[in-house]
DNA sequence: CTTGCTCCTCTAGTCGCTAGAGGAATTAGG
DNA sequence: CCTAATTCCTCTAGCGACTAGAGGAGCAAG
C-alpha cells in the first residue's frame, strides 16, 4: 500500500513524528519491513502518508514487544482486510502468554533478589547473603522451571 | 582461586552438572569469566572442584538475570571475602530495581494485550481490534513512560 | 578395527538495533 | 554568491550473550 506516495516527508521528519530513530528506519527498510520510498533528485528518501502510518504501526507493535517477524505478519494482514483475523489473534495471544510467563518469572526473581538484599548484613563479603545465595543454589526456594526469553520491551 | 585444580572433570561433565552448555562454558573461558583449566595430554579441558563451584555461581547469577559484567564483579568480590559487601549489595539492589521496573512495564503491556485479544471479534482483519489498536496509538491507554531494558532471564 | 561419542578450534550467525567513517546535499545566514 | 551548519547518504563494524556448524582429532566399547 505504498500507492499514493507523494513523498513529502524526509526521513528526519518521519523519525521525529514516529519516535523511531533515523538509522532504525533505514534498518526497517533494509529488512523489508518498510517499503523503499521514492527518492528526491538528490537521492534522499521521500516518504508519504502511508509510510508514516506503517511506521507508527511498527513502532507501536515494537513497544508492545512484538518481534519483527510477528510484525511482518501483522503488516501483511493489515494490507488484506478481508482475511480472517485468526492469525492476528493467535499472534497477540501467544505474545500475551509470553508476557505472562515473563512476569511470573520476574516476580519469582524479584522475591529472591529481595531476600538477598534484605539478608545482607552490610558487613564484609565473607558473610554476605548476596554472595552466599549466588554461590549455593540450595539456599534459594526458586526451583527453576524455565524462565523468560531474551527479548525485552522497547523504550 | 583455581589453586588445587586436579582436573578431574571433562567439559561435558561440568556442563551436565551445572546445566550450562558446553559452548557456553568455552565462551565464559574466552571472555575471562572462568579461568582456563589445565588440559589433558590429548588437549582436553580438565576441570577441578573450584571451577565447578565458580560455574554454579555464574549459572545461578545468570538465572537471576545478572549481566556478565555484574557477575565478573561479584566473582571478584567472592574471591576476597574480607572486603566490604557494599558493592555486592549495590549490584543486587540495582538489579532488583531493574527487575521491578521490568515487571511494571510488562504488567502494563499485559493489560493492553489482554484488551486487544478480548476485543477481537474473530471476524476478519477489517474490523480486528488487534490490528486496529496496533495501527492507532490513540486507541490505547498506555501512554508510554519508557519501558524495560533488552536483557531477559536466562533459561 | 570400526563405530560412535565427545572433544577441539574456528568462523559466522542470531536479534534489533547502534555507532562511526567519510562524503554529498540541502538550508540558513551573511 | 559563499560559507557554515545541518541533514542526509552508504557502508562497515559492534553490542550482549550466546548458538550453530564445519572440519577434524581423541577415546572407549564392542
Amino acid at each position: 500500500m505504498t500507492s499514493e506516495n507523494e513523498g513529502r516527508f524526509s526521513i528526519g521528519e518521519v523519525a521525529r513524528a514516529s519516535g523511531v530513530k533515523v538509522p532504525t528506519i533505514r534498518y526497517y527498510e533494509e529488512i523489508g519491513l518498510l517499503p523503499a520510498p521514492p527518492r528526491t533528485e538528490g537521492g534522499r528518501r521521500a516518504y508519504g502518508e502511508s509510510d508514516r502510518h506503517r511506521l507508527a504501526f511498527i513502532r507501536h507493535a515494537r513497544e508492545l514487544g512484538f518481534e519483527i517477524e510477528a510484525i511482518r505478519t501483522l503488516l501483511q494482514l493489515q494490507d488484506r482486510p478481508e482475511q480472517s483475523c485468526a492469525v492476528a489473534d493467535a499472534i497477540a495471544r501467544d505474545h500475551l502468554a509470553e508476557v505472562e510467563r515473563r512476569i511470573a518469572s520476574l516476580t519469582a526473581l524479584k522475591a529472591e533478589l529481595a531476600r538477598m538484599v534484605e539478608g545482607c548484613s552490610h558487613g564484609h563479603v565473607g558473610e554476605c547473603r548476596v554472595i552466599e545465595i549466588l554461590a549455593d543454589h540450595n539456599e534459594c526456594r526458586h526451583h527453576h522451571h524455565g524462565a523468560a526469553a531474551p527479548a525485552g520491551v522497547g523504550g
